[in-house]
Order: structure tokens, then C-alpha cells, then sequence
RNA sequence: GGCAAGGUAGCUCAGUUGGUCAGAGCACACGGUUCAUACCCGUGAUGUCGAGGGUUCGACUCCCUCCCUUGCUACCA
């Protein structure tokens, strides 16, 4: 058995001088995706991010605010870091360029190429603008005059080092033409070819010190730094053991995987090349470049207040749907537009439709059946080897969509799964079978339906690493997976018993997005509009029409002025603990629940509109909070006496007011 | 400007070497169903396949022209 080479993947290095957004947040959810689905494979892999640090930006950034370069980037690594653990991110190591690991890797690398001849010294001419502190070329100051800051420029001589890219110009074409796999996608692939038709001039590689002190010291020549390319790119390396630890490095390089946006492919794919080319060291497998989130109205981002920072997302309806969204919105390596709207949609149609329902179709009956026993028996209906084949071909093309990166792709197929199994349950009708006591047809459904999301929560794990577990012990499963390649189907054990079902992905409210289209301040909470916690009242709008109320609205500052109340007010409502003995559904009335609660000695019949959130068996013997003097009311003809209080929650649903710990039946709540 | 990719249903896009290739998903309409998260299943409509011309028995699929969109065009101290 050979031992498979490490899965190595690496994001860029991102830039200490500002805060991350979206477009860094995207590239690292990929690799982190990518890094789990190689785990899920029973491979080993190696995920690096990190920070670039030196630079003039950084200097600057740290000099305006009177703290050291270190000091700086300190404070913004910190924030990266935090990113990250926000997001999940499962990354093995974060190198930042300021580390001693780092700096010695690079001078080692400057130390060898300048040996070799590959860097070498000259003297050139250019146009500087002094308040700017950066040179311009000939052609981009026809007039003499900076291009930033419209002060005239001088002309002015500098000695600096250069690498002989140039003399690697042909081996790089013939490596790529070769290859056709080293550049992804393809269009980037011969955007590359493209740029390297012309021809490479050499790279500058340092800067005096006396213009820019923060940075790495050019080991033969103290008097300047290494400018960007051999500081940033050689991270890839210098993570993991060069040159100190050959046996490491040579373990994990070359790196299966750079994952870069495609702004910076070309550095990667011109740059970095040629300096592994001189450096004698083999080309990374595979070079990623996706594409841009396009943020939807941002152009007019001023005048619309509907634009999304795509991040506030993920506390607004969680981070495994977010993922779910990027990967299965994007076609990788495209743009794609980015809108909380489609947001919307794509949640509602794949994952609380489709996946989430799955379960929520099935479960309860299974419970009420079959003691929510999976029975495996003879397999007999005529759709059971179908779908067990569909299993195997679509797990077959995921791992090949995977494997290509073509995340989209993976889940688009898995779809195929869920909506087969949908289709599936229509065609069969469980209900009718349990009617008609078709016991053995009846098991293999529902065993069937168990199976599939059992296969299914396997393939979506590396995308939703949260949830994917919860679809297995919502299945009575334990919340651990197979490897993949072990993953087959029929894998359900006989006599698995499910647990009660709440659902994974509650369905958003559409109405949100009529008003998200609207370009109403669904966003914007104005103080005296009702936001807060909307009580679900004895009115079956209540509730449901704030539905569209921002998930966490903003603490409005110190409270003074009107609208505030004093405690005798306050003690006007009479707010109570309340158990729920019974509950059903009031005909004729999608959102209306009938509860008879229990407060001490008295029991009192009352209506709340939470149907669309609470099934009656979830909410009998749980506490509740209600409103114990309200005005009774009929609604749809049954009376109410009392309100139970409820909240909304960040997906849209509602979350009913219970307490900490058990309180007495009956007693006040002030 | 140069190079490259693309313009196919309201939206996002599939469409191998020319002959059921006019499709999928979402959205929409209608019907079915009731287990479920107003869900699922089925059916349907809409398209001159960017425009014009050409090759061919036949072109979304090949050739030419035009229009439009997008990407790349590093570094140059």
C-alpha cells in the first residue's frame, strides 16, 4: 500500500493593512471546503493561510497611528484569526511573513538565487514622485506630473536587485502547455498563455532602505529589503520546513492546490513559477482562480439601502447555509452575483424545501408507524434498486466534480439524490401504505428515505460540517462519518430508531424578500418602528407580519426619552408561567394553534399563531410565558385567554419565551 | 488598441464531432396529493437559440460581416 502524498492547499497570504471582506473570506471557505472533503476521503491535508505583513501600506498604516509596523499587524492578525474562527475555518497553519521561520526561508532562497546569477544588481532611471514615494515609468508621466497626486515628478536614478525571470519565459510556456491541469479553469489558463506570449521583462525584487525599511534584509546586501513577490509567495514554502526541514517539505511539496482569486493569478502563475523554476523545485499541482462575488446594486451602493455586507449573512441565517449558498450559487471559478435575495431563494428551494423536508416528511410518520424503527427487509418495490443505483452514480460524480473543484457541480448531483427520494415518497405514498397496512412496503420506504439522507448528509459534510451531522442523529444515527470511499449504499443498519425531528432548515419568510425587492428598510430598525421581539399574539398576524424584522436588531443606545415606561406601568401586564397540557391545530387555520395551558390550579383555553413553527408535540409540557390579563378574544371562533409570548429568530421562525429552569406553574413573571 | 471568451425561455445557465437539441433549475400557471417546513409530485406556456448573409438536403451547432457583453493586457524603481 502506498502511502498517499499529503493534500496540500494553500490560500494567498492576505494583506495586513485592512480589514478582510468577502472576497479573502471566499477563497479561504473554499480551501476549507476543499481541505474537509479530502478528509472525507480518508486523505491526509495540509491547509495553510496566513498574513503578509512588510510593505509601505503597512508602514504607513502603522506610522499614521503612531504604533510599530509589528504593533499593526499584530492587531489586524488578530482580526484574521478571528475571521476565521467565525467561519470555521479548519486551517493547519498561519504563517505570517514576520515570523523568524519565514524570514529565514526567504533569505535563504535570495541567498541561492544570487549566487546562481538569478538576481542581480542595476541601476535605472525613473520618474519619482517624492510626497508619494513611488516611481512612475516614462509613459505614465507624459506630463511630468504624478498620476496620484498631480505634483510634478523628478527624475531619478536607483540602484536595485532583479530577478532574471526573463530566462524562464520558455520553460514556463512549455510547462504549461504540458499541463493542461496546472491552471484552472481553463479561460485562465490561456489568459495566462496570453500574457506570456509577450515578452517577460525581468522583476524588480527589492527597495532601499531608506525608502522602505519594513521588510525582509536582502542577505548580500544590507542597505535593502526584498519587495513583495520573494517575501509574500515564498510562504508557501517557508511554512512548511524549507529549508530547514527538507524531509518535512519534501513531504508536502509540491502543494496539491494554490487556491487564489483571479486577480492575483498571475503573479502566481508568472511569478512564483519562474522563481520555483529557479529555485530547481517542482511547479504546485494545481492553480485555482475563482472568481468575484459581485455584489448586487453595489454600484449604487449609496442611494440603495439594500446592499448586504455578504458576511452579516452568516449571523443573520447561519454559517453552513452560507456556505452551502457560495458553492452552490457560484459555478467555481466564475463570477457570480451576490444578493441576500437569491439568498433567500436558494435556502427556501434547496435546503428547507428539498433537504430539510426530506426529513420532516418522513420522520414524524416514521414515529407514528413504525415506533420510528428503519426496517430493512427484501427489497421489493420496483424503485428501490433504482435509487440505490442513482446513490452509487451520483456519489461517483460528486467525487469527480470534487475532485475538479467544481463545487457546484458536487451538490448540484447530490440534488439529483434528494429530489429522487422526494419523488420517491410521492410515488409510494407511505400514507396510504400505513392505511392499508402494507407493513413490509411501508418499511422498505421509509428505509429507503433513511438511506438516502444518510448518503446524502455524507456528501454535503464538507460544505456543511455543522448540519451534516444533524440529519445523521436526526436518523438515529451517532454524528460521525465514514470515509468516503467506504460510504455505500445500504449502510443503514436494520432497527435504527430516529429521534423526533425539529427542522434543520426552516423555511425564511418570503415576504422578506418582497421587501428586500421593495428596497424597504427591512435592514434599518428605526427606533419607535416595533422590531423588538415581536410577541406572538392571540392575533394570527401578529408575528407573522413582522416576519421580515432584522434578525438582531441594534441595542438603540441609552434609553431615554419618550416611549419608556414606568413600573407600575409595566406591572399592568400580567405576565404568568404558563405549561402547555394540550394542543392541536385549529381547523381551517394554517398558523393557529389551540393550547389549553395549566397555571396552578387553573387551566385556560387560548390561541397562538406559531403553527408555521411549532408542531402541538412540540410545544405539550414545555413552560411558557404568557399574558395572563389580556382581553379575551375569538379567533376563527375559539376563544382566547392570553397570549403566549414569542420571539423571532435569525432564520425567520419564532422561538417561544420559556424559562431557565422550571418555574412554578401560575406565578407571576416580573 | 491587442488577445480571449461569450451573447439560448422572466432569471441563472446545459446543449458532445451539424439531422427529436430547442433543454434543466428557479420563478409563473394549472392539476394532483396531504406525510411534511404554504411542502412535495405532475402538467403547461413563453424562446425568430444577438443581427444579417453564406455553405448544406438540413445549422443553435460550420464560414463571413456587424452589434453587444465580459475577461486578460504583468512588471517597468
Amino acid at each position: 500500500m502506498t502511502a498517499q502524498k499529503p493534500f496540500y492547499i494553500t490560500t494567498p497570504i492576505y494583506y495586513a493593512n485592512a480589514e478582510l471582506h468577502i472576497g479573502h473570506a471566499f477563497t479561504t471557505l473554499a480551501a476549507d471546503t476543499a481541505t474537509r472533503y479530502q478528509r472525507a476521503m480518508g486523505r491526509e491535508a495540509w491547509f495553510l493561510t496566513g498574513s503578509d505583513e512588510h510593505g509601505q501600506k503597512v508602514e504607513q498604516a502603522a506610522r499614521a497611528k503612531g504604533i510599530t509596523p509589528l504593533q499593526h499587524t499584530d492587531a489586524l492578525v488578530e482580526k484574521f484569526k478571528a475571521l476565521w474562527q467565525r467561519l470555521d475555518i479548519c486551517y493547519d497553519d498561519f504563517i505570517r511573513t514576520t515570523e523568524e521561520r519565514h524570514k529565514k526561508a526567504v533569505r535563504h532562497v535570495l541567498g541561492q538565487l544570487y549566487a546562481k546569477g538569478d538576481i542581480y544588481s542595476d541601476t535605472y532611471t525613473g520618474w519619482y514622485c517624492t510626497p508619494c514615494e513611488r516611481f512612475w515609468t516614462e509613459k505614465e508621466v507624459p506630463e511630468k506630473l504624478c498620476p496620484d497626486c498631480h505634483r510634478p515628478v523628478e527624475e531619478l536614478q536607483e540602484k536595485n536587485y532583479f530577478f532574471r525571470m526573463s530566462k524562464y519565459q520558455q520553460p514556463l510556456i512549455d510547462y504549461i502547455k504540458a499541463h493542461p491541469g496546472f491552471i484552472r479553469p481553463e479561460n485562465r489558463r490561456n489568459e495566462v498563455l496570453g500574457f506570456l506570449a509577450q515578452p517577460l521583462q525581468d522583476l524588480c525584487i527589492s527597495r532601499p532602505k531608506k525608502r522602505l525599511a519594513w521588510g525582509i534584509e536582502i542577505p548580500f546586501d544590507p542597505e535593502y529589503v526584498t519587495y513583495v513577490w520573494f517575501d509574500a509567495l515564498t510562504n508557501y514554502i517557508s511554512a512548511i520546513g524549507y529549508p530547514d526541514d527538507m524531509a518535512r517539505f519534501h513531504r508536502y511539496w509540491p502543494a496539491s492546490c494554490h487556491l487564489v482569486g483571479k486577480d492575483i493569478l498571475t503573479t502566481h502563475a508568472v511569478y512564483w513559477s519562474t522563481m520555483l523554476f529557479a529555485l530547481g523545485l517542482p511547479l504546485p499541482e494545481m492553480l485555482f482562480a475563482h472568481g468575484w462575488w459581485v455584489l448586487s446594486g453595489g454600484k449604487m451602493s449609496k442611494s440603495v439601502g439594500n446592499v448586504v455586507n455578504p458576511l452579516d449573512l452568516v449571523e443573520k441565517y447561519g454559517l453552513d447555509p452560507f456556505r452551502f449558498f457560495l458553492f452552490r450559487e457560484m459555478v467555481f471559478g466564475a463570477d457570480a452575483v451576490f444578493s441576500e435575495e437569491s439568498f433567500i431563494l436558494r435556502y427556501n428551494a434547496d435546503l428547507a424545501n428539498d433537504f430539510g423536508n426530506l426529513c420532516q416528511r418522513t420522520l414524524p410518520m416514521l414515529l407514528k408507524r413504525r415506533q420510528g424503527k428503519f426496517r430493512r427487509g427484501p427489497a421489493t418495490l420496483p424503485q428501490t434498486a433504482e435509487i440505490a443505483a442513482l446513490a452509487r452514480a451520483v456519489k461517483a460524480d460528486y467525487i469527480a466534480a470534487m475532485e475538479g473543484f467544481l463545487f457546484h457541480e458536487a451538490l448540484k448531483r447530490t440534488w439529483d439524490l434528494i429530489s429522487r427520494l422526494n419523488k420517491f415518497i410521492d410515488e409510494t405514498a407511505p400514507w396510504k401504505l400505513a392505511k392499508e397496512e402494507k407493513w413490509a412496503d411501508l418499511d422498505e420506504v421509509f428505509w429507503t428515505v433513511g438511506e438516502g439522507i444518510r448518503f446524502c448528509a455524507h456528501l454535503v459534510q464538507p460544505f456543511m460540517p455543522h448540519t451534516a451531522p444533524k440529519f445523521l442523529e436526526q436518523i438515529g444515527l451517532p454524528a460521525t462519518f465514514l470515509p468516503l470511499p467506504q460510504l455505500e449504499w445500504g449502510q443503514l443498519p436494520d432497527g435504527t430508531v430516529c429521534r423526533e425531528p425539529s427542522p434543520i432548515f426552516p423555511r425564511l419568510d418570503t415576504p422578506r424578500i418582497e421587501s428586500l425587492k421593495k428596497g424597504e428598510k427591512a435592514e434599518k430598525s428605526p427606533k419607535g418602528e416595533k422590531t423588538a421581539p415581536a410577541s406572538t399574539g392571540v392575533s394570527p398576524a401578529a408575528g407573522q407580519a413582522t416576519g421580515g424584522a432584522p434578525a438582531a436588531p441594534p441595542a438603540a443606545g441609552g434609553a431615554t426619552g419618550e416611549g419608556l415606561i414606568d413600573y407600575d406601568e409595566f406591572m399592568k401586564t400580567h405576565l404568568a408561567v404558563a405549561v402547555v397540557e394540550t394542543a392541536e391545530k385549529v381547523a381551517g387555520a394554517d398558523k393557529l394553534l389551540r393550547l389549553t395551558v395549566r397555571l396552578g390550579e387553573e387551566t385556560r383555553q387560548l390561541v397562538a399563531g406559531i403553527a408555521l413553527h411549532y408542531t402541538p408535540e412540540q410545544l405539550i409540557g414545555k413552560q411558557v410565558v404568557i399574558v395572563k390579563n389580556l382581553k379575551p378574544a375569538r379567533i376563527r371562533g375559539v376563544e382566547s385567554h392570553g397570549m403566549i409570548l414569542a420571539a423571532g429568530t435569525p432564520d425567520g421562525g419564532l422561538a417561544v419565551v420559556t424559562t431557565d429552569r422550571p418555574a412554578t406553574p401560575g406565578i407571576r413573571v416580573k
